[in-house]
Formats: C-alpha cells, sequence, structure tokens
DNA sequence: GTCAATTCACATGAAAGAGACCACGGTCTAGTG
DNA sequence: CTAGACCGTGGTCTCTTTCATGTGAATTGACGA
C-alpha cells in the first residue's frame, strides 16, 4: 500500500458508518446493569448474603453451574451492590473477588493468600516466605479492624484440583484463628461433581448453602443477546436472523453465553474489516471458525517448548501416515527423540512426554484415547483435533518457533 | 474348541530432584564526615 | 559510620526424572471333547 493509498484506505475508514455504538458490550467482562433470566438466583444469592449487613456473618456458599451461565457476573453484580451499601452506610464490610485461575496471581495456595493480603495493602513478596508466615500477616491485617469479610473464589475446581483441598480447610480455619473479625466464602466452580472429591469437612462447612446455575435455554440465550446487541450495535446492522442463530450454536453448546457473545462480536469485527453494511447470517461461520483458530493458535504458541516439539512430532507423523491411520506413544516419542537430536534439545522421558499428550488433549488439539491392543501392549491412539486448514498455520508457527 | 495364564507397551502414581525465583540477614567494601 | 554490594540460607514453584505399579485384550498353551 503506498502512502496515496494509505490516507485513501483511512479516509474511507472513517467514512463509513460503525457497526459498533458500544463494542465493550459484548465483552465478557462487561457489567450490564440487568441480568435477564438471573432473577431468582440473584435474589437467593442477596438472601444468603443479606445478613451481613446486620453485622452477622452469613453462610459460606457454594455455587456450581456450566461455563456462561452467569455465576460471576450475579455474584459480582449483588457483591457490587453490598459494597455501596457498605460505603454509604459505614459498614465495617469487605468484599474481594478473586479468580483462581489466573496465573501467578491466585492459583497456588501461598499465592491467593499474599494477593488478599496485598488487597488490604500490605507489601508481600511474590514468592520466597513460607507460607504460614504469609498467614500471619494476612491474619494480622483482618485483625487490625473489626472486619466482615467475603471471599469470592471464582473458578475454585481449578485451583483445588492443583494444589488439594488443605488449603479450603486452611481458610476455613481461619475463622477459629479470627477473633474480632470473621470470614465467609462464597465458592464458584464449573464443574459439577467437584465437592465430590473434596474432604467430608470441608464439603460439609463451606457448602452451607448452595446454588445450581442452569444453563440457558435457545429462548433465554436470544433475549440476552437481543439486550446486549442493542447498546453494542448501532441500529439495523444486524440482519434477520443472526441473533437467533447465535443463540442456537450457544445453546447447542450448554447455553453458554459468553460464547454466544463472542460470536456476536466476531461476526461484527469481520463485518467492519470487510467493509459491509451489515451482519450477515452466513458470516457466522466464519466467525464460529475464526474463533476456533484463534483459541487453537493461542494455546499452542503459549505452550512451552517441549510440548511443541511433541506437537510438531505429532503432526508430522500424522502427515506421513495414510489418512485417518491411527498414531501412537511410541512412534511420536521415537519422532519427537529424533527431532530433539536434530535441533539439540535435550529430550524428555517417556513419561514426560506420556503427560505432555495427555495434556494436549486437554486443550483439545488432540484426542488421545487410551486403547489396548491387546498382546502388543497398552497405548494412546492419538488423532489431531483441529480442522486441516488450521493445522497448515499450525506446523508453520511451529518450524518458526522451532528452528526446523 | 475353551479357558486361564501370559505378555506387551505403555498408562498412571508417588516421590523426589533440579533449577529459577525471591526475601532476609549477615558480612564486606567503599565513600563520607 | 553508613549505604550499598555481595554472599549464604531457606523458602516457593514449575518442570522433570526415577521408581513402582497397573491394565486390558490378543496370544499362547494346556486341557478335554
Amino acid at each position: 500500500m503506498g502512502e496515496k493509498e494509505l490516507t485513501k484506505f483511512f479516509e474511507e475508514y472513517l467514512q463509513t458508518k460503525p457497526l459498533f455504538k458500544n463494542k465493550k458490550a459484548l465483552q465478557s467482562q462487561y457489567m450490564p446493569k440487568t441480568i435477564p433470566h438471573r432473577e431468582k438466583e440473584i435474589d437467593k444469592v442477596a438472601g444468603i448474603l443479606a445478613p451481613i449487613l446486620r453485622t452477622e456473618r452469613p453462610s459460606n456458599l457454594f455455587i456450581y453451574g456450566k461455563t456462561g451461565t452467569g455465576k460471576s457476573l450475579v455474584v459480582q453484580h449483588v457483591t457490587t451492590t453490598i459494597n455501596e451499601i457498605a460505603i454509604k452506610n459505614k459498614l465495617p464490610i469487605k468484599i474481594f473477588y478473586l479468580n483462581c485461575k489466573l496465573k501467578r496471581i491466585a492459583d497456588t495456595e501461598y499465592r491467593l493468600v499474599a494477593q488478599l493480603s496485598r488487597e488490604f495493602g500490605q507489601e508481600v513478596p511474590t514468592t520466597g516466605l513460607p507460607t504460614d508466615e504469609i498467614y500471619k500477616l494476612f491474619i494480622n491485617q483482618v485483625e487490625k479492624e473489626k472486619l466482615l469479610l467475603i471471599l469470592v473464589l471464582d473458578e475454585i475446581d481449578q485451583l483445588v484440583s492443583k494444589v488439594g483441598d488443605e488449603i479450603l480447610y486452611n481458610l476455613i480455619r481461619l475463622n477459629t484463628e479470627l477473633k474480632k473479625s470473621e470470614i465467609s466464602i462464597i465458592g464458584i466452580s464449573n464443574d459439577l461433581m467437584f465437592t465430590n472429591y473434596l474432604d467430608p469437612r470441608v464439603r460439609s462447612s463451606l457448602s452451607e448453602e448452595e446454588l445450581v446455575f442452569p444453563p440457558y435455554n435457545a429462548i433465554q440465550l436470544k433475549e440476552i443477546l437481543e439486550h446486549r446487541a442493542k447498546s453494542a450495535f448501532n441500529e439495523n446492522v444486524l440482519e434477520e436472523g443472526v441473533i437467533e442463530k447465535c443463540s442456537a450454536y450457544a445453546a447447542r453448546e450448554h447455553g453458554d453465553a459468553r460464547r454466544a457473545l463472542e460470536l456476536l462480536r466476531v461476526a461484527g469485527e469481520i463485518t467492519e474489516r470487510k467493509g459491509l453494511e451489515k451482519v450477515r447470517i452466513k458470516d457466522l461461520d466464519e466467525a464460529e471458525s475464526k474463533i476456533e483458530r484463534d483459541r487453537v493458535l493461542d494455546v499452542i504458541q503459549s505452550q512451552p517448548k517441549q510440548s511443541q516439539i511433541a506437537l510438531y512430532s505429532i503432526l508430522k507423523s500424522h502427515s506421513n501416515v495414510k489418512e485417518d491411520a491411527p498414531i501412537f506413544t511410541g512412534d511420536i516419542y521415537e519422532l519427537y527423540k529424533e527431532l530433539c537430536f536434530k535441533t539439540k534439545i535435550r529430550p524428555l522421558t517417556q513419561r514426560r512426554i506420556s503427560d505432555i499428550i495427555a495434556e494436549l488433549d486437554m486443550l483439545g488439539i488432540i484426542t488421545a484415547k487410551v486403547i489396548s491392543k491387546g498382546r502388543y501392549g497398552r497405548t494412546r491412539q492419538i488423532c489431531l483435533a483441529i480442522p486441516d486448514s488450521t493445522i497448515i498455520k499450525v506446523n508453520d508457527i511451529l518450524k518458526e518457533g522451532l528452528n526446523i
């Protein structure tokens, strides 16, 4: 593009009427003022937490629900309201929201408590202190002022599956150590079976109250999308049926509102880039595959080098082998060792590669099924789980990243 | 032909190690008054 | 005398290795019909 064309391009860009009025309304952090179809849940959460306004400790609460069913949204909605009231009436209430999935912030016991202390304004080293030391720091902070504390732990299943359930036990036990203050815990989990893995003592005290968020159905999704689209898009830029298709798509995937919104947003972005005036139904498919491709590429690029080599081995043997012929762990490991030799990287043991393959499976890049070949042993049967068009891109990225 | 034992090629678990971070306290050094 | 540089120690955290145990069906081989 020459300079003139570039100017022209920008001129034209400025000329075209923008599709979006407020794109933020479609992003996942957006907090809408009203939350359709969650009135009952809001009432319940509010009811459970209300005693805190009379300076009584509310029950611990446990919330289940699949992704994109509005759990975090509802809790944040209620807690921010409480916070406002507390500030207005000068009540000694503090509410902390922590997402346990956030890497390097709250994904281990130490980091979680450190983060809590930080919220109190206490400077805490990111590492280096013994864990009980950090607990002491935190307790001191809390005890300085008489407080009622609500601790919202989002995606708590992630945390527990990583570090075990002692952390919850410790948190619950904090109450007995605190003299002036009191803590309630709100746990939010995507995994419905989560509490089954917990120590019974922890389970009973953690889920004094329980709440399940059902998935949205297609009709509800449609209303949510309409509601948000109204503030996100300008008038008349959505073709008839776009919202319906988005909601149908998300309803298929266990009623995940977040995905529906993302789909709508990406479709809008694609339309904008194409310079079209209206979001068309047929662009939704493109949006869908773009979302998927971006996700895959993102995941792969954030993988450590060793996983990338392992994945590259899988890609390579996938292209070597005839259509749909199964690939086994042993083959991958041989190829992997060869690649390591070529690139002068120290190869990992088969044990580790086995785990890495399982991890790639978890990420949805491959599917690996454990099968038994009878006399010929037990192994994983590995297939790629990404479309061909993406495979090529993945291949390029890996090649570049690994200098092969 | 039937049935239990065998066998393969890994899967899966547990525990411990390596190495990168980091804080803290003590010691050393150079600069200052 | 003091601020800053420089250790050693002890802690966390992530990624790995080592060692040990588990596993499911094809294959084998003994057995009886």
